[in-house]
DNA sequence: CCGGATGTTCACCT
DNA sequence: GAGGTGAACATCCG
């Protein structure tokens, strides 16, 4: 699978790092000052941290939403009750009024399956929210412990990073992957950061120089803005060269391909060091 | 047919 | 405690 790397202003991919779960908040900006209707919670692999089906609808049912937030991959839906909050693992799809919160033009055509429908709400205005996830990656929970995310990536600031990441004796990426220490960045979103940034992703965190991680947080900042502009994670200008065999867009060395922190990982042997 | 895929959590090692 | 690995989830795609 390849993508364009330029041009769409337009979010088209459905497999969600910051950028999409962003997306998915902004759409999702349409159901507020709605009331919930009906609450479909009948898939309880879906619901996470002791949230049940019946909590659920009692306390949902009848909620007027107030707003959207997101922080990292994690997506807040307040209401003048509880706090709603979803998770989209990878192939998780947010629908809205009945269509795909974002590349509704790219999967027009994409297979569905109303099995795959694992969350709903309805709304006495009409319409309604739900998640598609045909792999069940995703979930939902009932006021979620917003304290157990570390900042958000796309606005982390230079020190917060450097104490959040120095210290750790475990590869750059786990960390960085760690949404504990800092929210949002997903595989595709490191793989292109560290690549940006000349750092390889097999570093031990604790070794960056204080230069590396002022660098590191520039290309992070970076990384995400342009990304963003572009229209996803999946836009990144290392993005097409994540296959086997291919060499660093950048100074044409073959491009290694390993497992670091848990995760296929891109990136090139000569120019991150 | 097989293996891997933009994620998270947990059990189980070292 | 920390860090690494693999399983689970269930479908698509090369």
């Amino acid at each position: 699978m390849s993508w364009p790397t330029c041009c769409s202003h337009s979010i088209r991919s459905d497999m969600p790092e910051l950028l999409e779960v962003e997306a998915y908040a902004g759409a999702a900006l349409a159901v507020v000052g709605r009331t919930v209707s009906a609450v479909d919670a009948g898939d309880t692999w879906y619901l996470k941290g002791g949230t049940t089906r019946a909590e659920l609808e009692v306390e949902l049912d009848g909620a007027v939403i107030t707003g959207v937030r997101r922080i990292g991959k994690l997506m807040l839906v307040d209401t003048d009750g509880p706090i709603l909050g979803l998770r989209f693992g990878m192939t998780g799809r947010l629908m809205i009024d009945g269509s795909v919160a974002i590349g509704r033009l790219e999967y027009s055509s994409r297979r569905r399956d109303p099995a795959w429908t694992r969350f709903a709400l309805d709304f006495d205005e009409g319409g309604r929210l739900s998640i598609d996830d045909p792999r069940r990656l995703g979930g939902v929970e009932l006021d979620p412990d917003e304290s157990r995310l570390g900042p958000d990536a796309a606005s982390i600031d230079r020190d917060e990073l450097a104490s959040r990441i120095s210290g750790r004796a475990a590869t750059v990426k786990a960390v960085l992957l760690d949404q504990h220490r800092i929210a949002g960045l997903g595989n595709l979103l490191v793989d292109e950061t560290l690549w940006r940034a000349g750092i390889a992703p097999g570093r031990r965190a604790r070794d960056l120089t204080r230069a590396e991680l002022s660098i590191l947080h520039e290309k992070i900042v970076e990384t995400i803005a342009v990304l963003r502009a572009r229209g996803g994670s999946h836009t990144g200008d290392l993005q097409e060269f994540r296959v086997v065999g291919a060499s660093c867009p950048r100074d044409g060395a073959d491009l290694s391909h390993d497992s670091t922190g848990g995760r296929s990982t891109y990136w090139c042997p000569v120019h991150q060091v």
